[in-house]
DNA sequence: TCTTGACTTGGAGTGAACTCGAGATATTAT
DNA sequence: ATAATATCTCGAGTTCACTCCAAGTCAAGA
């Protein structure tokens, strides 16, 4: 597969695609003879890990760290458990955070519909 | 209230709570006649509400204009209802994506936690 | 073979959100 | 009054995650 399918598939740029190779947040990607990207099954599945980590706003330094460790053998197998679990628990973290704001804007959305329907005011400060 | 206390009330660094003031990202903080801030309540209601949008991922931008539409008046009351709907549904996406993330992450670390405890590596690729 | 278009690398540029530093002013303690 | 500490503004610097550019290489069609 070539990078501008993968491109196309997976909704990454190009250049994201060689930036995440180049910073080893992916292994290197299998090449033709020529030197030319071909994708391969194991290769799209680090892209696919790579592109799932960051849509949730992990850090790419945690893929990268992933990777090396990977790479490093089988050795790694324990602290590559507690990067998961250590990534999982920002995760919760953060949709807490979000759960907290849309809480927030809930609110102060319903008071705006009521604002709007009823065109009458009943706050002063912004809270 | 000083800049200060409300920094470590709220642990947010002075310079970031210069910043939000500077860009309108929260409106103008009361002052003493000497030009020092000088919190009141309205003062941190508007740093609270910026460090809940923030720290949920929110971008700056959005509650620049909030700030903005609220110092217009209440003729833009529709237009704030508006922005709010949208940045929840922005982050009701992000949560969508954390849960995702969360998923993999849960899958991958099953697998490794049987790995670690049995001390056999069960699969090959890294999906 | 020649041309056209896709792909390559390395490095520089961008935008968002801070973060820091310098020099000036204000407040507090002695 | 003076020294020490806190705060002020303004502009520059930093970090993160891309994104773009230039100059060169590779591959497919006429």
């Amino acid at each position: 597969m070539t990078i501008k399918e993968v491109s196309e598939k997976y909704d990454i740029s190009q250049d994201t695609l060689r930036y995440y190779e180049r910073i080893g947040m992916i292994p290197p990607v299998t090449r033709t003879s020529g030197g030319i990207r071909d994708y391969q099954e194991e290769d799209l599945n680090w892209v696919q890990l790579a592109k799932c980590m960051r849509s949730a706003g992990l850090p790419v330094e945690a893929m990268i760290e992933y990777v090396r460790l990977t790479h490093e053998g089988d050795s790694t197998i324990p602290a590559r458990l507690q990067l998961l679990v250590e990534q999982k628990e920002i995760l919760i973290e953060q949709r807490k955070k979000i759960d907290i704001t849309i809480e927030r804007l809930n609110y102060k959305i319903g008071r705006y519909e009521k604002a709007v329907e009823t065109g009458v005011l009943s706050w002063e400060d912004d809270e």
